[in-house]
DNA sequence: ACTATATTTCAATAATTCTTGAAGTATGGA
DNA sequence: TCCATACTTCAAGAATTATTGAAATATAGT
């Protein structure tokens, strides 16, 4: 399920890692990898109201950031790696061209419409 | 001079570049490379009021995201790489480790399939 | 000094996001 | 069924962020 890169999905994305526990919760996921960390685990560790981590683990599944699936009573939200990967994509390409970011990559002079 | 990449850094970055109109300009100043575009210029290429081109252009700033010189009446703003080359090392380690992200020495030196 | 240009700051408002207790939904076990 | 656990949604206020016209600041040229 490859995501298209437009600028919709990179400004909700980096709205979504904006933030001191959002930030802090997908860094736990990506540690836990793709199993995962069930909700109340995260509240716990992180000391986060289970109100409030269930708003912001919307807002990070709304992004496309995580993903969740249900098990028992427990539901295991895990990173999405994938659309991490496109974003930092989107961030090196569009974001890093022009001088000591990228390692002398594309020096893309097309830059046709916005997205 | 080397920036320190705690997470109140990154989430101010990540705010920072969480927005269209921000994200926009950024776009533009990495385009334009080192010497920039001076403040009128983005804001009738980019169709944001003086106003609030200012507003905006200050996040940017005090993220660390950008820098200014003055040039006469005019002044200049300009991309930080480094900031920028740091938020990405950041994202790249920090929530990347997991699985299939970056292979991290090759990075941003092709990505199949953009837009 | 005066005028024009370039940009910022102010101020008031509008819009969005955050937080959390309380109530609600769902699952599993006795 | 009843109860406990796991998690979400609701609601309403608090806090933050965004927008923009008008006023202010600064530089350049005359």
């Amino acid at each position: 399920m490859i995501r298209r890169m437009d600028s919709g999905f990179v400004v909700r994305a980096l709205g979504a890692l904006a933030h001191e526990s959002r930030l802090a919760i997908f860094r736990a996921l990506v540690v836990s990898g793709p199993p995962g960390m069930a909700a109340g685990r995260i509240s716990s560790k992180l000391r986060i109201a289970p109100s409030s981590l269930s708003f912001h683990l919307k807002d990070l599944a709304h992004a496309g950031l995580v993903q969740s699936r249900q098990e028992g009573r427990f539901i295991f939200y895990s990173a999405n790696f994938d659309a991490m990967n496109g974003l930092l994509g989107f961030l090196t390409e569009n974001c890093c061209e022009g001088s000591a970011c990228a390692p002398r990559a594309s020096r893309s002079t097309r830059h046709g419409g916005k997205s």
